[in-house]
DNA sequence: TTCCTAATGTGATAAAAATCACATAAGACC
DNA sequence: GGTCTTATGTGATTTTTATCACATTAGGAA
């Protein structure tokens, strides 16, 4: 890849000797899949950037419940792995591949080096604090406050703009999964939204009708 | 106040010019118990560090149910303050003094140039990030995956170690507030904890028994 | 002391979620 | 087509939490 390549995918960092020095230490991984790139426990050995597609972040407690916190795309890196990483603690999250994802990997030592040597890389490290803290908050504003029904709904809102598609290829019991439930309880809301023609249920897949998205945007 | 007993607050910062430009340009402040530090919405203009004492922050929902998320400590800092004036966006918490409280308040534009300037207080930044962070997940943990009987006990461990009290001076209707339930939920609980004789309850007080902190911390 | 207010206690009921226990269906594979 | 696995549908029940409706009480103020 070419620095040129890279500003593209990273059009906040035009400081060519930074763009040259992330491509010469850094290594871009095509992930597919289902790649967990992170999980409790483990130790974090780089910083991934996002350069295209996504990775999706979750927290799990003690008995393997999860529960979906955010996306990182493109762009974007995540808070956890920087604070981890220099502190050498083990991750508190894990993160999987959802799409098939490029990522530029960071060797921890040299985020230190980059934070003092480049204004860029300590702007895009705080953007990513500020953005992260505030994904957290709201990820935290729904188990606290919000119902499961109203969560459900934010959560397939989520995935079709993600996803920038109108048809999830999921199962109920993922979905339940990354909300932390059962799922029965989220076929039962599934087929309520259904009743409101707001989705279509197959197996494997969920619908989402236009009026969905406009309705939840409101 | 003098450098020297700045640095007997903050021992990490040993820099003598980065204690000095504090000083200098920070406001040494002594909070009342029930000063709103900050309040959602509002913009925030400085960086508070807590030199005694102790703040205790708060996410509140739209119509203003209130969440404890955790407090901030001697030689600790708000993480969001750090985001959000960098950002110049609102608050999206609450802060909240519960103890006589001495705080330095540190001008956001200052917090830039420091920054640039001592490794100190990037690395205190760094540090500020990575336990605000955890704090965070240990609150939506909570939320999350825990039931009300043991957030209420996990609460009121945490107040007791906080206050350095067995005898916490609030009402349930406040306990209530901060975990964000209703009144007769945790005058309901707490009764359950009194007939297990882990604590004993008085009007405006709860008492805990010494055998209730053993029972938590295993 | 008496009165008043804020705090607490508690039954009854409702609502939301979780759990159990199957029935049914859809698609993969032979 | 038949068989098997996995996904989905759904009733019944329980658990947890929330809400409503009061009774009771503790402690301050007059």
């Amino acid at each position: 890849m070419t620095t040129e390549e890279l500003k593209t995918y990273l059009p906040e960092f035009t400081d060519p000797r930074l763009l040259e020095t992330l491509l010469e230490k850094g290594q871009v991984m095509n992930l597919e899949p289902g790649k967990v790139l992170m999980e409790p426990g483990k130790f974090v050995k780089m910083v991934p950037i996002v350069l295209e597609g996504s990775i999706k972040v979750m927290r799990m407690d003690e008995d393997g419940k999860e529960l979906f916190l955010y996306y990182l795309d493109a762009g974007e890196t995540c808070a956890l792995s920087l604070t981890c990483c220099s502190a050498a603690r083990p991750s508190e999250i894990k993160a999987v591949v959802e799409e098939p994802t490029t990522i530029i990997a960071i060797p921890v030592s040299l985020h230190e080096q980059l934070t003092d040597e480049f204004k860029q890389w300590k702007d895009f490290v705080s953007e990513t604090y500020q953005s992260r803290f505030h994904e957290m908050l709201v990820a935290l504003d729904a188990v606290a406050f919000k119902r499961m029904d109203e969560r459900l709904m934010r959560y397939i809102v989520t995935k079709m703009k993600q996803h920038k598609t109108n048809e999830l290829n999921t199962t109920h019991q993922e979905i339940a999964n990354e909300l932390g439930t059962s799922r029965e309880v989220i076929s039962r809301l599934l087929k309520q939204l259904e009743k409101k023609k707001w989705i279509e249920l197959g197996r494997n897949v969920i619908y989402i009708r236009d009026d969905f998205e406009e309705l939840i945007s409101k």
